[in-house]
DNA sequence: TTTAGTAGTTATGTTCTACATTTTAAAAGT
DNA sequence: ACTTTTAAAATGTAGAACATAACTACTAAA
Protein backbone atom coordinates (compact mmCIF):
# COMPACT_ATOMS: atom_id res chain seq x y z
CA UNK A 1 0.00 0.00 0.00
CA UNK A 2 2.56 2.20 -1.04
CA UNK A 3 0.52 4.19 -3.42
CA UNK A 4 0.38 7.93 -3.69
CA UNK A 5 4.10 7.58 -2.00
CA UNK A 6 6.48 9.53 -3.67
CA UNK A 7 10.39 10.84 -3.27
CA UNK A 8 10.16 14.03 -1.40
CA UNK A 9 12.92 15.78 -3.44
CA UNK A 10 15.03 13.07 -5.50
CA UNK A 11 16.57 15.29 -7.60
CA UNK A 12 19.67 17.50 -6.51
CA UNK A 13 20.05 20.70 -4.96
CA UNK A 14 22.07 21.83 -8.07
CA UNK A 15 18.77 20.92 -10.13
CA UNK A 16 16.20 22.12 -7.93
CA UNK A 17 18.22 25.32 -8.48
CA UNK A 18 18.46 24.73 -12.06
CA UNK A 19 14.50 24.63 -12.29
CA UNK A 20 14.27 27.59 -9.94
CA UNK A 21 16.83 30.23 -12.15
CA UNK A 22 14.50 28.90 -15.19
CA UNK A 23 11.26 29.40 -14.23
CA UNK A 24 12.84 32.92 -12.32
CA UNK A 25 13.99 33.47 -15.90
CA UNK A 26 11.06 33.30 -17.37
CA UNK A 27 8.76 35.19 -15.24
CA UNK A 28 11.04 37.84 -14.90
CA UNK A 29 10.18 39.13 -18.66
CA UNK A 30 14.08 39.07 -19.33
CA UNK A 31 15.36 40.47 -22.30
CA UNK A 32 19.64 39.87 -23.23
CA UNK A 33 21.35 42.08 -21.41
CA UNK A 34 19.60 42.58 -18.24
CA UNK A 35 21.64 42.30 -15.12
CA UNK A 36 20.88 39.51 -12.64
CA UNK A 37 21.44 39.00 -8.81
CA UNK A 38 25.07 37.92 -7.49
CA UNK A 39 26.03 34.53 -6.80
CA UNK A 40 25.68 35.46 -3.26
CA UNK A 41 22.29 37.07 -3.25
CA UNK A 42 20.86 33.71 -5.45
CA UNK A 43 22.56 31.73 -2.55
CA UNK A 44 21.10 33.23 0.07
CA UNK A 45 17.73 33.91 -1.53
CA UNK A 46 17.42 30.10 -2.21
CA UNK A 47 19.50 28.67 0.99
CA UNK A 48 21.85 26.56 -0.58
CA UNK A 49 25.83 27.21 -0.82
CA UNK A 50 27.45 29.38 -3.45
CA UNK A 51 28.45 26.16 -4.58
CA UNK A 52 25.53 24.62 -5.40
CA UNK A 53 24.39 27.97 -7.45
CA UNK A 54 27.61 27.92 -9.30
CA UNK A 55 26.73 24.53 -10.70
CA UNK A 56 23.53 25.74 -11.97
CA UNK A 57 24.79 28.73 -13.16
CA UNK A 58 27.69 26.97 -14.83
CA UNK A 59 24.89 24.88 -17.05
CA UNK A 60 23.18 28.21 -18.26
CA UNK A 61 26.46 29.20 -19.25
CA UNK A 62 26.74 26.49 -21.12
CA UNK A 63 23.68 26.82 -22.61
CA UNK A 64 24.58 30.28 -23.55
CA UNK A 65 21.89 31.52 -21.79
CA UNK A 66 23.55 33.94 -19.37
CA UNK A 67 26.90 35.34 -19.60
CA UNK A 68 29.42 36.21 -16.63
CA UNK A 69 31.90 39.12 -16.18
CA UNK A 70 33.86 39.69 -13.01
CA UNK A 71 32.97 42.46 -11.30
CA UNK A 72 29.95 43.67 -13.48
CA UNK A 73 28.08 40.55 -12.75
CA UNK A 74 25.47 38.45 -14.73
CA UNK A 75 23.37 39.09 -17.77
CA UNK A 76 21.53 37.09 -19.15
CA UNK A 77 22.19 36.70 -23.06
CA UNK A 78 20.97 34.65 -26.42
CA UNK A 79 20.97 30.77 -25.84
CA UNK A 80 23.45 29.17 -28.73
CA UNK A 81 20.81 26.53 -29.92
CA UNK A 82 23.26 24.93 -32.26
CA UNK A 83 26.26 24.97 -30.37
CA UNK A 84 24.05 23.45 -27.65
CA UNK A 85 23.10 20.64 -29.98
CA UNK A 86 26.73 19.94 -30.89
CA UNK A 87 27.68 19.25 -27.47
CA UNK A 88 24.69 16.80 -27.02
CA UNK A 89 25.32 15.28 -30.62
CA UNK A 90 28.30 12.98 -30.36
CA UNK A 91 28.27 10.21 -32.04
CA UNK A 92 30.71 8.13 -30.17
CA UNK A 93 28.34 8.58 -27.33
CA UNK A 94 25.39 7.77 -28.77
CA UNK A 95 23.42 4.79 -29.01
CA UNK A 96 22.52 2.85 -32.65
CA UNK A 97 18.84 3.27 -31.99
CA UNK A 98 19.29 6.75 -31.36
CA UNK A 99 21.93 7.48 -34.31
CA UNK A 100 19.44 5.43 -36.28
CA UNK A 101 16.25 7.93 -35.23
CA UNK A 102 18.15 11.17 -36.13
CA UNK A 103 19.30 9.08 -39.89
CA UNK A 104 15.72 8.84 -40.06
CA UNK A 105 15.00 12.55 -39.25
CA UNK A 106 17.65 13.88 -41.72
CA UNK A 107 15.56 11.95 -44.46
CA UNK A 108 12.44 13.04 -43.56
CA UNK A 109 13.75 16.31 -43.90
CA UNK A 110 14.78 16.12 -47.15
CA UNK A 111 11.77 14.60 -48.16
CA UNK A 112 9.86 17.59 -47.29
CA UNK A 113 12.44 20.54 -48.33
CA UNK A 114 11.13 20.80 -51.86
CA UNK A 115 8.40 23.86 -51.30
CA UNK A 116 11.19 26.11 -49.36
CA UNK A 117 14.22 25.30 -52.11
CA UNK A 118 11.61 26.41 -54.79
CA UNK A 119 10.13 29.53 -52.67
CA UNK A 120 14.00 30.89 -52.17
CA UNK A 121 15.98 29.36 -54.72
CA UNK A 122 18.13 31.82 -56.94
CA UNK A 123 20.25 31.72 -60.37
CA UNK A 124 23.11 31.96 -58.44
CA UNK A 125 22.27 29.01 -56.33
CA UNK A 126 21.97 27.07 -59.10
CA UNK A 127 24.68 27.64 -60.20
CA UNK A 128 26.67 26.60 -57.06
CA UNK A 129 24.94 23.93 -57.47
CA UNK A 130 25.92 22.97 -61.36
CA UNK A 131 29.97 23.70 -59.93
CA UNK A 132 29.19 20.89 -57.01
CA UNK A 133 28.02 18.34 -59.35
CA UNK A 134 30.40 19.02 -62.07
CA UNK A 135 33.20 18.47 -59.10
CA UNK A 136 31.63 14.93 -58.49
CA UNK A 137 31.55 13.73 -61.87
CA UNK A 138 35.32 14.61 -62.29
CA UNK A 139 36.43 12.68 -59.08
CA UNK A 140 34.87 9.70 -57.71
CA UNK A 141 31.05 9.31 -57.46
CA UNK A 142 29.33 8.44 -54.53
CA UNK A 143 31.54 9.95 -52.14
CA UNK A 144 30.17 11.09 -49.01
CA UNK A 145 32.25 14.28 -49.22
CA UNK A 146 30.25 15.25 -52.72
CA UNK A 147 26.98 14.39 -50.47
CA UNK A 148 27.97 16.81 -47.75
CA UNK A 149 28.28 19.40 -50.30
CA UNK A 150 25.49 18.59 -52.14
CA UNK A 151 23.07 18.49 -49.75
CA UNK A 152 24.48 20.87 -47.39
CA UNK A 153 23.92 23.25 -49.88
CA UNK A 154 19.79 22.52 -50.12
CA UNK A 155 19.77 22.74 -46.67
CA UNK A 156 21.67 26.46 -46.96
CA UNK A 157 19.12 27.46 -49.96
CA UNK A 158 16.17 27.39 -47.66
CA UNK A 159 17.32 30.64 -46.39
CA UNK A 160 16.62 29.19 -42.81
CA UNK A 161 18.92 29.40 -40.46
CA UNK A 162 18.05 26.99 -37.88
CA UNK A 163 17.24 24.44 -40.70
CA UNK A 164 20.89 24.92 -42.19
CA UNK A 165 22.30 24.56 -38.90
CA UNK A 166 20.92 21.57 -38.14
CA UNK A 167 22.19 19.76 -41.37
CA UNK A 168 25.70 20.04 -39.97
CA UNK A 169 25.29 18.72 -36.73
CA UNK A 170 23.03 16.10 -38.13
CA UNK A 171 25.74 15.19 -40.86
CA UNK A 172 28.53 13.04 -39.01
CA UNK A 173 25.75 11.40 -37.74
CA UNK A 174 24.99 10.33 -41.88
CA UNK A 175 28.05 9.06 -42.25
CA UNK A 176 28.14 7.16 -39.38
CA UNK A 177 25.48 5.21 -39.64
CA UNK A 178 26.38 4.84 -43.20
CA UNK A 179 29.61 3.47 -42.19
CA UNK A 180 28.27 0.94 -39.65
CA UNK A 181 25.66 -0.09 -42.35
CA UNK A 182 26.71 -0.32 -45.85
CA UNK A 183 30.38 0.77 -45.84
CA UNK A 184 29.75 3.03 -48.90
CA UNK A 185 27.20 5.52 -49.91
CA UNK A 186 24.20 4.57 -52.15
CA UNK A 187 22.15 6.46 -54.74
CA UNK A 188 18.90 5.78 -56.25
CA UNK A 189 18.14 6.24 -60.02
CA UNK A 190 17.99 10.03 -59.72
CA UNK A 191 21.54 11.49 -59.16
CA UNK A 192 22.66 15.11 -58.24
CA UNK A 193 22.94 16.03 -61.45
CA UNK A 194 19.19 15.26 -62.25
CA UNK A 195 18.08 17.06 -58.89
CA UNK A 196 19.87 20.39 -60.03
CA UNK A 197 18.41 20.15 -63.40
CA UNK A 198 14.90 19.89 -62.25
CA UNK A 199 15.16 22.49 -59.61
CA UNK A 200 16.83 25.13 -62.30
CA UNK A 201 13.54 24.36 -64.54
CA UNK A 202 11.20 21.82 -63.57
CA UNK A 203 7.77 21.97 -61.12
CA UNK A 204 8.14 21.66 -57.40
CA UNK A 205 6.36 18.24 -58.30
CA UNK A 206 9.29 16.82 -60.13
CA UNK A 207 12.20 17.95 -57.55
CA UNK A 208 9.31 15.82 -54.95
CA UNK A 209 9.04 12.32 -57.08
CA UNK A 210 13.06 13.18 -57.83
CA UNK A 211 14.32 13.44 -54.51
CA UNK A 212 12.19 10.35 -53.31
CA UNK A 213 13.64 8.89 -55.74
CA UNK A 214 16.91 9.72 -54.98
CA UNK A 215 16.30 8.56 -51.93
CA UNK A 216 14.73 5.55 -52.39
CA UNK A 217 17.60 2.87 -51.55
CA UNK A 218 17.27 4.33 -48.15
CA UNK A 219 13.72 4.21 -47.56
CA UNK A 220 14.04 0.97 -48.91
CA UNK A 221 16.11 -0.12 -46.22
CA UNK A 222 14.27 1.20 -43.97
CA UNK A 223 11.34 -0.79 -44.82
CA UNK A 224 13.38 -4.52 -44.94
CA UNK A 225 14.64 -3.57 -41.70
CA UNK A 226 11.13 -2.96 -40.10
CA UNK B 1 48.88 45.57 -37.02
CA UNK B 2 47.28 43.32 -34.64
CA UNK B 3 46.04 40.06 -36.85
CA UNK B 4 46.59 36.85 -35.47
CA UNK B 5 46.31 38.42 -32.10
CA UNK B 6 44.80 36.10 -30.07
CA UNK B 7 43.32 35.55 -26.35
CA UNK B 8 45.83 33.11 -24.43
CA UNK B 9 42.82 31.28 -22.56
CA UNK B 10 39.96 33.47 -21.53
CA UNK B 11 38.14 30.88 -20.60
CA UNK B 12 37.01 29.45 -17.35
CA UNK B 13 38.40 26.50 -15.82
CA UNK B 14 35.43 24.59 -15.63
CA UNK B 15 34.65 25.35 -19.35
CA UNK B 16 38.39 23.54 -20.51
CA UNK B 17 37.95 20.94 -18.00
CA UNK B 18 34.35 20.30 -20.09
CA UNK B 19 36.21 20.65 -23.30
CA UNK B 20 39.04 17.89 -21.58
CA UNK B 21 36.00 15.32 -20.73
CA UNK B 22 34.58 15.88 -23.76
CA UNK B 23 37.81 14.53 -25.82
CA UNK B 24 37.99 11.97 -23.83
CA UNK B 25 34.58 10.86 -23.68
CA UNK B 26 34.93 10.66 -27.16
CA UNK B 27 38.30 9.19 -27.51
CA UNK B 28 37.56 6.45 -24.80
CA UNK B 29 35.10 4.84 -27.07
CA UNK B 30 32.96 4.45 -24.07
CA UNK B 31 29.45 2.70 -24.21
CA UNK B 32 26.37 4.02 -21.96
CA UNK B 33 26.75 1.86 -18.33
CA UNK B 34 30.75 2.14 -18.42
CA UNK B 35 32.36 3.83 -15.67
CA UNK B 36 34.28 6.65 -15.00
CA UNK B 37 36.91 7.61 -12.73
CA UNK B 38 35.68 9.71 -9.66
CA UNK B 39 35.88 13.00 -9.12
CA UNK B 40 39.14 12.93 -7.32
CA UNK B 41 41.06 11.58 -9.62
CA UNK B 42 39.75 13.12 -12.34
CA UNK B 43 40.85 16.52 -10.07
CA UNK B 44 44.04 15.16 -9.76
CA UNK B 45 44.40 13.95 -13.48
CA UNK B 46 43.74 17.88 -14.58
CA UNK B 47 45.13 19.59 -11.89
CA UNK B 48 41.93 21.95 -10.97
CA UNK B 49 40.41 21.39 -7.41
CA UNK B 50 37.03 18.99 -6.94
CA UNK B 51 34.49 22.06 -7.80
CA UNK B 52 35.77 22.95 -11.13
CA UNK B 53 35.28 19.33 -11.80
CA UNK B 54 31.86 19.23 -10.79
CA UNK B 55 30.70 22.85 -12.39
CA UNK B 56 32.12 20.54 -15.85
CA UNK B 57 30.75 17.80 -14.84
CA UNK B 58 27.52 18.90 -13.72
CA UNK B 59 27.09 20.48 -17.16
CA UNK B 60 27.39 17.22 -18.88
CA UNK B 61 24.64 16.01 -16.21
CA UNK B 62 22.69 18.47 -17.24
CA UNK B 63 22.46 16.81 -20.76
CA UNK B 64 21.98 13.33 -19.63
CA UNK B 65 25.30 12.45 -21.13
CA UNK B 66 26.69 10.73 -17.79
CA UNK B 67 24.36 10.15 -15.05
CA UNK B 68 25.94 9.56 -10.63
CA UNK B 69 25.24 7.43 -8.20
CA UNK B 70 26.66 7.74 -4.50
CA UNK B 71 29.43 5.57 -3.98
CA UNK B 72 28.96 3.63 -7.31
CA UNK B 73 30.67 7.00 -9.09
CA UNK B 74 29.62 7.73 -12.40
CA UNK B 75 28.91 6.10 -15.58
CA UNK B 76 28.30 7.24 -19.18
CA UNK B 77 24.65 7.33 -20.54
CA UNK B 78 22.71 8.36 -23.42
CA UNK B 79 22.35 12.11 -24.03
CA UNK B 80 18.27 13.62 -23.67
CA UNK B 81 18.39 15.19 -27.09
CA UNK B 82 15.17 16.81 -27.03
CA UNK B 83 15.36 17.22 -23.04
CA UNK B 84 18.43 19.52 -23.95
CA UNK B 85 16.69 21.20 -26.77
CA UNK B 86 14.05 22.12 -24.42
CA UNK B 87 15.81 23.48 -22.37
CA UNK B 88 17.88 26.15 -24.50
CA UNK B 89 14.31 26.57 -26.44
CA UNK B 90 12.88 29.06 -23.70
CA UNK B 91 10.45 31.02 -26.03
CA UNK B 92 10.49 33.97 -23.82
CA UNK B 93 14.15 34.56 -24.94
CA UNK B 94 14.15 33.30 -28.45
CA UNK B 95 13.88 35.39 -30.99
CA UNK B 96 10.88 35.35 -33.97
CA UNK B 97 13.14 34.55 -36.90
CA UNK B 98 14.31 31.66 -34.56
CA UNK B 99 10.49 30.46 -34.07
CA UNK B 100 9.51 31.45 -37.71
CA UNK B 101 12.67 29.12 -38.57
CA UNK B 102 11.33 26.67 -36.41
CA UNK B 103 7.89 26.71 -37.62
CA UNK B 104 9.34 26.17 -41.28
CA UNK B 105 11.48 23.59 -39.93
CA UNK B 106 7.77 21.82 -38.40
CA UNK B 107 6.51 22.24 -41.89
CA UNK B 108 9.36 20.84 -43.66
CA UNK B 109 9.24 17.58 -41.52
CA UNK B 110 5.69 16.98 -41.82
CA UNK B 111 5.61 17.41 -45.81
CA UNK B 112 8.74 14.46 -45.67
CA UNK B 113 6.80 12.16 -43.16
CA UNK B 114 4.95 9.91 -45.81
CA UNK B 115 7.16 7.13 -45.96
CA UNK B 116 7.38 6.34 -42.86
CA UNK B 117 4.18 6.52 -41.72
CA UNK B 118 3.31 3.58 -44.33
CA UNK B 119 6.11 1.90 -43.35
CA UNK B 120 5.28 1.51 -39.57
CA UNK B 121 1.67 2.08 -39.76
CA UNK B 122 -0.60 -0.50 -37.80
CA UNK B 123 -4.58 -1.14 -38.17
CA UNK B 124 -4.48 0.49 -34.25
CA UNK B 125 -2.92 3.85 -35.18
CA UNK B 126 -5.45 3.78 -37.93
CA UNK B 127 -7.99 3.46 -35.20
CA UNK B 128 -6.69 6.43 -33.45
CA UNK B 129 -6.64 8.84 -35.80
CA UNK B 130 -10.11 7.85 -36.32
CA UNK B 131 -11.17 8.59 -32.74
CA UNK B 132 -9.15 11.83 -33.02
CA UNK B 133 -10.92 12.98 -36.48
CA UNK B 134 -14.08 11.78 -34.87
CA UNK B 135 -14.01 14.04 -32.05
CA UNK B 136 -12.88 17.20 -34.03
CA UNK B 137 -16.05 16.95 -36.09
CA UNK B 138 -18.04 16.72 -33.33
CA UNK B 139 -16.55 19.94 -31.63
CA UNK B 140 -15.01 22.88 -33.61
CA UNK B 141 -13.41 22.62 -36.19
CA UNK B 142 -9.74 23.94 -36.59
CA UNK B 143 -8.71 23.94 -33.31
CA UNK B 144 -5.33 24.08 -32.19
CA UNK B 145 -6.20 21.46 -29.93
CA UNK B 146 -7.27 19.37 -32.82
CA UNK B 147 -4.09 19.33 -34.89
CA UNK B 148 -1.84 18.90 -31.89
CA UNK B 149 -3.62 15.48 -31.84
CA UNK B 150 -3.69 14.64 -34.92
CA UNK B 151 -0.38 15.74 -36.04
CA UNK B 152 0.90 14.34 -32.69
CA UNK B 153 -0.05 10.84 -33.62
CA UNK B 154 1.26 10.77 -36.78
CA UNK B 155 5.08 11.72 -35.44
CA UNK B 156 4.54 9.17 -32.90
CA UNK B 157 3.26 6.71 -35.50
CA UNK B 158 6.85 7.18 -37.23
CA UNK B 159 8.07 5.07 -34.34
CA UNK B 160 10.93 6.91 -34.14
CA UNK B 161 11.16 8.15 -30.52
CA UNK B 162 13.38 11.40 -30.93
CA UNK B 163 10.79 12.43 -33.94
CA UNK B 164 8.22 11.83 -31.82
CA UNK B 165 9.76 14.25 -28.71
CA UNK B 166 10.61 16.72 -31.38
CA UNK B 167 6.96 17.27 -32.20
CA UNK B 168 5.81 17.61 -28.13
CA UNK B 169 9.19 20.44 -28.57
CA UNK B 170 7.98 22.21 -31.54
CA UNK B 171 4.40 22.38 -31.06
CA UNK B 172 4.43 25.20 -28.75
CA UNK B 173 6.96 27.42 -31.43
CA UNK B 174 3.65 25.98 -33.87
CA UNK B 175 1.21 28.09 -31.64
CA UNK B 176 2.83 30.98 -30.93
CA UNK B 177 3.44 31.41 -34.83
CA UNK B 178 -0.20 31.15 -35.57
CA UNK B 179 -1.32 33.01 -32.77
CA UNK B 180 1.33 36.13 -34.29
CA UNK B 181 0.14 35.88 -37.35
CA UNK B 182 -3.30 34.95 -38.15
CA UNK B 183 -5.11 34.85 -34.89
CA UNK B 184 -6.63 30.96 -36.20
CA UNK B 185 -5.82 28.17 -37.43
CA UNK B 186 -5.90 27.21 -41.75
CA UNK B 187 -5.98 24.08 -43.21
CA UNK B 188 -5.92 23.75 -47.07
CA UNK B 189 -8.28 21.67 -48.96
CA UNK B 190 -7.32 18.22 -47.60
CA UNK B 191 -9.17 17.65 -44.01
CA UNK B 192 -7.84 15.14 -41.67
CA UNK B 193 -10.55 12.86 -42.51
CA UNK B 194 -9.32 12.98 -46.24
CA UNK B 195 -5.70 11.82 -44.83
CA UNK B 196 -6.83 9.04 -42.51
CA UNK B 197 -8.82 7.93 -45.63
CA UNK B 198 -5.59 7.73 -47.79
CA UNK B 199 -3.18 6.45 -45.13
CA UNK B 200 -6.05 3.98 -44.54
CA UNK B 201 -6.92 2.62 -48.36
CA UNK B 202 -4.47 5.09 -50.39
CA UNK B 203 -1.17 4.90 -51.69
CA UNK B 204 1.78 6.87 -50.30
CA UNK B 205 2.22 9.23 -53.35
CA UNK B 206 -1.66 9.66 -52.52
CA UNK B 207 -0.51 10.39 -49.04
CA UNK B 208 1.72 12.67 -49.89
CA UNK B 209 0.33 14.95 -52.24
CA UNK B 210 -2.69 14.98 -49.68
CA UNK B 211 -0.67 15.97 -47.17
CA UNK B 212 1.11 19.07 -49.57
CA UNK B 213 -2.62 20.22 -49.86
CA UNK B 214 -3.25 19.96 -46.26
CA UNK B 215 -0.46 22.68 -45.13
CA UNK B 216 -0.68 23.83 -48.65
CA UNK B 217 -2.04 27.56 -47.20
CA UNK B 218 1.09 27.83 -44.71
CA UNK B 219 3.40 27.46 -47.61
CA UNK B 220 1.92 29.77 -49.39
CA UNK B 221 1.89 32.65 -46.34
CA UNK B 222 5.41 31.74 -46.71
CA UNK B 223 6.00 32.86 -50.78
CA UNK B 224 3.92 35.88 -49.92
CA UNK B 225 6.31 36.64 -47.43
CA UNK B 226 9.68 36.31 -49.07
C1' DT C 1 41.95 71.58 -16.88
C1' DT C 2 43.10 67.48 -18.40
C1' DT C 3 45.49 63.38 -18.04
C1' DA C 4 47.70 59.59 -16.02
C1' DG C 5 48.17 56.88 -12.31
C1' DT C 6 46.93 54.74 -7.97
C1' DA C 7 44.27 52.63 -4.54
C1' DG C 8 40.02 50.53 -3.18
C1' DT C 9 35.84 47.98 -3.91
C1' DT C 10 33.08 44.38 -5.69
C1' DA C 11 31.61 40.20 -8.09
C1' DT C 12 33.26 36.21 -10.25
C1' DG C 13 36.93 32.43 -10.39
C1' DT C 14 39.40 28.97 -7.82
C1' DT C 15 41.02 26.22 -4.04
C1' DC C 16 40.70 23.83 0.25
C1' DT C 17 38.58 21.58 4.13
C1' DA C 18 35.01 19.47 6.45
C1' DC C 19 31.03 16.89 6.84
C1' DA C 20 26.55 14.56 5.20
C1' DT C 21 24.55 10.86 2.61
C1' DT C 22 24.07 6.76 0.26
C1' DT C 23 25.37 2.46 -1.21
C1' DT C 24 28.47 -1.28 -1.58
C1' DA C 25 31.23 -4.66 0.62
C1' DA C 26 33.42 -6.75 4.25
C1' DA C 27 33.17 -8.38 9.04
C1' DA C 28 31.04 -10.14 12.89
C1' DG C 29 27.79 -12.58 15.37
C1' DT C 30 24.07 -15.90 15.81
C1' DA D 1 24.74 -20.57 6.25
C1' DC D 2 22.36 -16.40 7.17
C1' DT D 3 21.46 -12.03 9.18
C1' DT D 4 23.13 -7.92 11.21
C1' DT D 5 26.60 -4.57 11.98
C1' DT D 6 30.31 -1.94 10.68
C1' DA D 7 33.39 0.27 7.78
C1' DA D 8 34.68 2.26 3.25
C1' DA D 9 34.20 4.91 -0.68
C1' DA D 10 32.02 7.67 -3.70
C1' DT D 11 29.02 11.77 -4.53
C1' DG D 12 26.44 15.85 -2.35
C1' DT D 13 26.62 20.13 0.33
C1' DA D 14 28.52 23.82 3.03
C1' DG D 15 31.60 27.48 4.22
C1' DA D 16 35.76 30.12 4.30
C1' DA D 17 39.59 32.02 2.13
C1' DC D 18 42.12 34.04 -1.45
C1' DA D 19 42.96 35.29 -6.57
C1' DT D 20 41.59 38.00 -10.38
C1' DA D 21 39.50 41.32 -13.16
C1' DA D 22 37.01 45.50 -13.80
C1' DC D 23 34.77 49.50 -12.34
C1' DT D 24 35.11 53.88 -9.32
C1' DA D 25 36.99 57.60 -7.31
C1' DC D 26 40.53 60.06 -5.82
C1' DT D 27 45.12 62.04 -6.37
C1' DA D 28 49.15 63.98 -8.59
C1' DA D 29 51.55 65.65 -12.43
C1' DA D 30 51.61 67.95 -17.01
Amino acid sequence: MLNGIKPIAAKSMAERVEASLREYFAKGNFKPGDPLPTELELAAALGVSRNVVREALSRFKMLGIIETKKKTGMVISNPDIVGTFQKVLTPEIMDEATLQDLFELRLVLELGIADLLFIHKTPKDIEELEDIVAREVKGDNFRINNEIAFHGKLYEMTGNETMKQFQTLLLPVFGYVMKLENKKYVSGEITHKDLVRILKKGTVQEFKDGMASHLQPHVDRLRQKK
